[in-house]
DNA sequence: CCATCCGCAGTTTTT
DNA sequence: CTGCGGATGG
């Protein structure tokens, strides 16, 4: 037998008895922090290594190309060889790689375009728009979400089961939509799957090849599989001997866009001799945090039972702290990382976690008042920024004029005298024609059925794409990129804008030329690809880091979502409050109520030694201030694992918040929580805030004339109205 | 073609 | 209170 002591011996009891499992299908529960990726990676290596299973027999499927890279990377550190003959990607990326070698036979043009969210609502307003349908009664967002959620189900127009009138619009309106991509060479991210999918269902012949091909298919975060990614997965398996599937039911936070945990169980359902193995040790977080962790989702029916245990020490309690409003508690939490700091933690190992974006705000005030550097991640990634859409919109349209959608980008920007009359009357041209938006405005150059003026502005639009096309033509990716922002004059119409944005957007262009030029020179050849196909593929499917700032020891600030899949050493869980998290759209129905537990449960498992906190019990919202009462997963944490940081104070309830301390306590007899009260300097005001004791005590008061100040009671001579 | 104003919505997000 | 998108007017 080959040595394999170095993929067995990392491991615990039940990760190698998941890693060494006979080949078959093998569910295994991974529990947060219990290493989940590691039996994964181990698993390829014992494939490989015992079952001699050769790269190219295995297909590796992720959500994120995050998790792709990271499991290839390690793959190829453990076994210290290439693994580049495996197929491992995301679901897109696969179907991609499939739709590129096989395009024919699906149906597709060469050299097909993949749209992304942004081109994929632009193409449904002009869809719309087209069908003479009111924007507002069928808004483009709702319909975009409409379309997806049917392909996510693997449903054509065709398929669709109407029983009204709006119903039948739906399905016209996804019809044309479907028929402009076809007519384009566009495919969207959900058609990427759903025409993989079909492909193979499809073509017997050519699905038996890859089912003989991949005879060992390993997945991971096997919950937020949707039904076509399931079934996906089942018709690409079908002739597996080996399906290896990870994934944790409490870690289920998608359901809203389509994902369905089901699947776990189904997985189990449809074949009886599914191995199941549960990794319950947990290697990273202390004591208290898991005690917490799994006392909250034990709240939560249906599970398939997992307890999370560690060997490590119980470390500290968790910090639990009721702030009067959202300002006192990005200062409570900023002070807490000042204090992290100040111990030695790099603030890259502290993360700011919240429900959702628009929590950022206060949190960035605070620690840029601070000094503190910070990196808030979401938010416009650079391949989605608007001009490196607009460059790579010319290059699209040089290398396929049929693609509708970027010639409507770039038709009219910069400026060229070709205004909304003039496209809509080569709209319907190349409607009534049948024939591309480029090829109608060729036709009307050369016919001259337009106006002259129109005639001559397209004329030159005309000409200059057809120069770009030869100038760039053979040059090396980058060179053509530098090539056509410069001749598209894009370059020029940022460089006028005087703000600081036409700066950053130049930049931005560079940018973009560089990492063409870098992505052309590590490129592994290809024979189904060329290199500005899959420059702008990748474009596409990865729409790169939040932000390119060059790295550094930076404060994380993230929604719990994004959160999913990273640790750090100090959380700070924010905003748990009733209404915001729970969140109120998802309070009434169970199933929903559930998905926000599971996401608190993410979030205080992301925790690796402390874990904080916090809610407000006033909270500024769409510029209104609310009253808000501390989240009932707060209460549903036990209090041996807690430690309050201070007696929550409570105005006008006399009561108190159930569970939460309420204490009257003051400074200074009448220096209560919402007391009038009179400043010899500042005049007159209202107490806000309460903090610390003795001769350190301090109130915040919001003065009438003068506004919010600090005071320590002990000298500010305060009298109470 | 651009600037400006108004109205409206406002969880979570990857590909 | 924001920020976006659309409509409007110069």
């Amino acid at each position: 037998m080959d040595d394999v002591s170095d993929i067995l011996d990392p491991l615990n009891a039940a990760q190698r008895e998941a890693v060494s499992a006979e080949p078959g299908r093998v569910l295994v529960l991974a529990g947060a922090g219990s290493g989940k990726t590691r039996v994964l990676v181990h698993r390829a290596a014992w494939l490989a290594r015992v079952h001699h299973a050769s790269p190219w027999s295995m297909l590796a499927v992720t959500f994120t190309n995050k998790a792709a890279a990271e499991m290839r990377g390690r793959i190829e550190r453990l076994l210290g060889f290439s693994a580049n003959g495996i197929w491992a990607g995301t679901f897109h990326g696969l179907s991609h790689r499939l739709l590129r070698r096989h395009w024919q036979e699906a149906g597709l043009r060469d050299g097909f375009q993949i749209l992304d969210s942004d081109d994929q609502r632009r193409l449904i307003k002009r869809v719309i728009r087209s069908l003479d349908l009111e924007e507002s009664r069928w808004p483009p967002r709702q319909i975009q979400s409409f379309i997806n959620a049917a392909k996510d189900r693997c449903e054509r127009p065709a398929d669709m089961v109407v029983n009204d009138a709006h119903g039948a619009v739906l399905r016209d309106i996804h019809t044309a939509y479907q028929a402009a991509c076809e007519r384009g060479g566009q495919v969207d991210f959900a058609e990427l799957l759903l025409r993989s999918y079909e492909l193979l269902r499809d073509n017997p012949s050519l699905a038996s090849r890859y089912q003989e091909q991949f005879q060992h298919v390993l997945v991971d975060e096997f919950q937020d599989t949707n039904s076509l990614q399931y079934a996906w997965l089942e018709l690409v398996a079908a002739g597996a001997r080996d399906f290896f599937v990870v994934g944790d039911d409490d870690q289920s936070i998608y359901g809203w866009r389509g994902a369905r945990v089901e699947h776990i169980r189904q997985f189990t359902n449809d074949n009886p001799d599914t191995r199941l193995v549960r990794l319950e040790q947990n290697y990273r977080s202390s004591g208290h945090i898991l005690g917490a962790a799994n006392a909250l989702i034990d709240n939560n029916d249906g599970r398939l039972g997992k307890q999370l245990w560690t060997a490590g020490s119980a470390g500290e309690p968790v910090e639990v702290y009721g702030a009067f409003n959202e300002l006192d508690e990005a200062r409570f939490i900023v002070q807490r990382i000042e204090q992290a700091i100040g111990e030695g933690f790099d603030r890259s190992e502290l993360a700011i976690l919240y429900r959702s974006n628009a929590q950022s705000r206060v949190f960035e005030e605070t620690l840029l008042e601070r000094g503190i550097p910070y990196r808030v991640y979401g938010g416009l990634r650079f391949f989605e920024r608007a001009e490196i859409k607009d460059v790579l919109a010319y290059f699209r349209l040089i290398r396929q004029p049929r693609d509708d959608a970027s010639f409507e980008r770039v038709v009219n920007h910069p400026p060229r005298g070709i205004g909304g009359k003039t496209l809509d009357l080569l709209r319907s041209q190349a409607r009534s024609s049948g024939v591309s938006l480029w090829e109608a405005a060729e036709l009307a150059v050369t016919e001259r059925s337009l106006p002259a003026r129109a005639c001559q502005a397209l004329a030159r639009f005309v000409a200059l794409l057809q120069t770009l096309a030869e100038e760039s033509g053979n040059l090396p990716l980058g060179d053509a990129i530098a090539m056509i922002s410069t001749g598209s004059g894009l370059r020029e119409v940022y460089a006028a804008d005087r703000n600081d944005r036409g700066e950053s957007r130049l930049e931005n262009v560079d940018e973009l030329i560089n990492v063409a030029a870098r992505y052309e020179a590590n490129r592994e050849p290809d024979p189904e690809m060329d290199a500005a196909t899959a420059f702008l593929a990748h474009a596409a499917l990865e729409a790169g880091e939040g932000q390119a700032d060059g790295w550094q020891d930076c404060v994380q600030l993230m929604t719990l979502h994004s959160a999913k899949g990273l640790e750090f050493r100090w959380v700070f869980l924010a905003g748990l409050e009733e209404g915001l998290f729970p969140h109120r759209m998802s309070i009434e129905e169970p199933g929903r109520l559930e998905e926000e537990r599971r996401l608190c449960y993410v979030g205080i498992t992301r925790a690796r030694e402390r874990l904080t906190i916090s809610s407000a019990e006033k909270r500024r919202l769409h510029g209104e201030e609310r009253h808000a009462t501390p989240s009932r997963f707060i209460h549903e944490l036990p209090s041996e694992h807690l430690h309050e940081i201070r007696p929550r104070v409570s105005v006008r309830r006399p009561g108190g918040v159930s569970g939460m301390p309420s204490s009257g306590w003051q400074p200074q007899p009448g220096l209560a929580l919402g007391a009038r009260v009179s400043h010899a300097r500042f005049g007159d005001g209202v107490v806000t805030n309460l903090e610390g004791h003795g001769a350190d005590a301090r109130v915040q008061v919001n003065f009438d004339a003068v506004g919010s100040k600090w005071l320590v009671t002990a000298l500010a001579r305060l009298t109470t109205l």
